[in-house]
DNA sequence: TTCCGACAGTGGGGTCGCAAT
DNA sequence: ATTGCGACCCCACTATCGGAA
């Protein structure tokens, strides 16, 4: 396939907004396709290399090279060229690498110019990822698009069950089964803003403990087992003690979906940073262990003993995990079918924060496991705290937020009457907010260096978070998690924002 | 006709580990 | 030795489209 092709359908798709249309350019665009060229059409697609990352910057793109009158470059030989400039990268030689980037743009027509800047300074956005490219596919192919998605949930990549349906057509999506030791797209929970409208919403329902730590899918046959993070990266070497948990468990053949977490010696849970740190540990994974251990707590089961039970409903799926998984290795939950039973689900929420835990999964007992999906049937509930927080600057925004003052960096009141920075936050605003703000920080703007937009402390903001984490970045020694804008608040003045001192009293554990 | 589920976009902080300085 | 940066971890929220109700 040539790269004009692909070029012209992502200006296109970018250029209107109808998802028809996307999914009907994709489509024409995947008739075209051949199977071999799937592997570098489905990341380009998506504004991803193949390769990763290239080590070329802005000052070698930005260098103008005359475009090709005419296209000639196919999709495999720029992703040829552009393996070549990365192993050259590899070798430091900045001159050869400006010379090959130089070439490609110059074989490049004027558009294909804009599709490869955009691609590998990673700005390509159209609208259209998996989901719509899952859809396209379908159109291309004749194949049913719920088939094709839920080939795609369960071999983990699209790019698989593009080029296997590209070559083979429709009678190729039976070979996508749930596959021991091939790892599937896990399910994923919305947010619910209590108990109470979790369990209104779900009925009978199972509320689980929400652990703080890494999603792991375990997979065991006979004695190999393999573990794989939420975006399906193998971890297997990095945690020897859930590999041998694993071996430990009553079956010999089973896909188990968890959490790993790090407890320490009270059987606390430690916080976020310390699971993820180890977890992320890959080079003296000993030393790691010790120092920091972790243990798998299970939720879920796909599969026992070869039989499929992705389309059980949760009840059965449990009952499956209860057999295989002893209890402590299993998730804290309790059951609730209605309004009599809300008091014993509040307070197993609270005695789930009490024993130092994130919150609670409220799930629907009859509900399938929704591979890859956000699915209605998990809802999450997590307390939120808020803070009056000072307006501090604000960054341009990016894309859609072009020309709009979008990121904002939030103080906190110091105790010698200044403020100190505790994060950032781009989340919550509407766009007539967005409008709002970025003519009221312009008014009390003192400084703009092009990026951050630095402003008299005046502008009082509401800003909700999930909790404080420690931080070597900010003044204060800490950072607010996830925060996010929930309203101005113009009837306070700065002196009324809260302070440092009572945001650290209120969390004590991660005071610095 | 209205409602609501699914998507894409817009980025946040931390961590590890590699490459460049 | 430091620093910069990509790739993953965790993630909230809004706007939009289009099918469901």
């Amino acid at each position: 396939m040539l790269l004009t092709r692909l070029a012209d359908v992502s200006r296109d798709v970018a250029a209107t907004s109808a998802r028809s249309r996307k999914i009907a350019l994709l489509a024409g665009l995947f008739r075209d396709a051949e199977a071999d060229d799937v592997p570098i059409v489905i990341p380009y697609l998506a504004g991803r290399l193949p390769q990763g990352r290239l080590g070329i910057g802005w000052k070698v793109l930005s260098s103008r090279v005359p475009p090709a009158a005419r296209p000639s470059l196919t999709v495999r030989e720029v992703d040829a060229r552009l393996t070549g400039i990365g192993k050259v990268a590899g070798t430091g030689s900045q001159a050869e690498r400006a010379r090959l980037v130089a070439e490609l743009m110059g074989a490049a027509t004027e558009e294909e110019q804009r599709f490869l800047f955009g691609l590998i300074t990673g700005e390509v956005r159209q609208g259209a990822l998996d989901a719509i490219a899952v859809e396209g596919l379908a159109g291309a192919t004749g194949a049913p698009p719920a088939d094709v998605r839920r080939a795609v949930m369960l071999a983990g990549s699209l790019q698989a069950v593009a080029q296997a349906l590209l070559a083979e057509g429709p009678g190729a999506l039976e070979r996508f089964r749930l596959t021991v030791g091939r790892p599937i797209l896990p399910m994923l929970a919305h947010t619910a803003s209590s108990v109470a409208d979790a369990v209104g919403r779900l009925g009978s329902c199972a509320v689980e403990e929400k652990l703080d730590g890494i999603r792991v899918q375990v997979h065991r046959d006979g004695g190999d087992v393999r573990l794989y993070t939420r975006t399906l990266d193998e971890i297997t070497d990095r945690l020897p003690e859930l590999t041998a948990a694993a071996r430990e468990l009553r079956g010999e053949r089973f896909v188990l979906d968890g959490e790993v977490i790090a407890f320490d010696a009270a059987g606390r849970p430690r916080s976020f940073q310390e699971t993820a740190s180890r977890v992320g540990s890959r080079v003296d994974v000993a030393t790691a262990a010790e120092a920091v251990p972790v243990a798998p707590v299970f939720f879920d089961a796909l599969s026992v003993d070869g039989r499929d039970l992705l389309d059980l409903p949760f009840t059965d799926r449990h009952a499956e995990l209860a057999r295989l998984v002893p209890e402590p290795m299993r998730v804290r939950r309790v059951l609730a079918s209605g309004p009599d039973d809300m008091p014993r689900a509040e307070e197993f929420l609270a005695e789930t924060l009490r024993r130092g835990h994130e919150g609670v999964v409220v799930k629907a007992l009859d509900a399938p496991y929704s591979a890859g999906r956000r699915g209605a049937s998990w809802l999450k509930v997590k307390p939120v705290h808020t803070l009056d927080l000072v307006v501090l600057a604000a960054e341009w925004g990016h894309g859609r937020r072009t020309g709009r003052l979008s990121n904002l960096h939030l103080g906190a009141r110091t105790a010698d009457g200044g403020f100190a920075m505790l994060g950032k936050t781009f989340k919550g605003m509407t766009d007539a907010m967005l409008t709002w703000q970025t003519e009221r920080l312009k008014e009390l703007a003192v400084e703009d260096s092009g990026h951050v937009v630095t402003v008299r402390p005046e502008l009082v903001v509401e800003i909700a978070y999930d909790g404080l984490q420690r931080s070597t970045r900010y003044p204060a020694g800490v950072t607010l998690r996830f925060a996010r804008v929930v309203r101005y608040r113009e009837d306070k003045r700065p002196e009324d924002a809260d302070t440092v001192e009572t945001l650290l009293a209120a969390h004590p554990e991660v005071a610095p």
